[in-house]
DNA sequence: GTTTTTTTGCAACACAGTTGCAAAATTGAA
DNA sequence: TTCAATTTTGCAACTGTGTTGCAAAAAAAC
């Protein structure tokens, strides 16, 4: 589905920016940090806080889910066109080394129980560790 | 079990700072962040270099945990002293209102699949909304 | 009592994320 | 089309977390 059309059909202007931004986490496929976003081919020339905006303005509208690494930063990633509500339920894994994050999808939030008349909002589970390159890396460095 | 006993034990040096927060950790019961933490009696003299280092330590000798809320900010918890390893194994709630946190308790964080090759150095399920008082005075506040 | 090591406090820093405001772009209506 | 109203963008400045370098202070070792 083109980008201009899921961001008109979830209600947002089709601004040169959103249209970048939501093709960009799309064809990244796993949860971008404003950071890792701004390096992106096409973003580059974008503002800070335009991203910042603009990440938020695609959460709120539902067209992304955003997930937090240990590491305090937020990552957004853009649910795939077939799926809209899609809100990210599935856990995550963040490698501490290269600070990339993947959806673990497939897998289900537990459920928790919570004390009485708490009112609860969402919740979410990140593993952390090395990814598979990270790992090998870090042997090959412990060799030296 | 006294506090210079328990930092003594944990292989850490007893000094005065140590002692008021880890005291201070235990006595609170809950996750408590820096910001937190410096607010508490006994430890508003303390700068606030020294108390991120400081928690570190603990945490590092294992007399601590850390948990990280949707806010990016850490909170640290005492173990109680009698159950010297607990790695905060629990899930955690996080109030969005009033961003005070709370463990879980018995509960366990589910197994999660990882892809082959990851390196698991831990995971962390924070559950947030609002908590009981919190939900209270929304509540109230939209009757306005 | 002197030397060595550890700990503390201070200043400065890097970075995430936010807000206020003015310029630019877009929409909608005359 | 033209002009006013609204939205979006970019910039500057700010708040707050957490870190690092370095010198002074404290504690341990000799």
């Amino acid at each position: 589905m083109k980008t201009e059309t899921r961001l008109v059909g979830a209600g947002l202007r089709a601004t040169p920016v959103r249209r970048d931004v939501l093709a960009a986490l799309t064809a990244a496929g796993y949860p971008v940090s404003r950071q890792e976003l701004a390096a992106l081919p096409g973003i580059e020339a974008h503002d800070r806080v335009t991203l910042y905006r603009t990440l938020n303005r695609l959460k709120a509208a539902g067209l992304v889910h955003a997930v937090q690494g240990m590491d305090g930063v937020w990552r957004f990633c853009a649910h795939p066109p077939r799926t809209p509500g899609c809100p990210g339920n599935h856990p995550h894994f963040l490698c501490r080394r290269c600070g990339r994050m993947r959806c673990l999808i497939g897998q289900r939030l537990p459920h928790v129980e919570v004390p009485p008349d708490v009112e609860v909002e969402g919740k979410q589970l990140v593993i952390y560790g090395l990814c598979a390159d990270c790992a090998a890396l870090e042997a090959k460095e412990k060799m030296l």
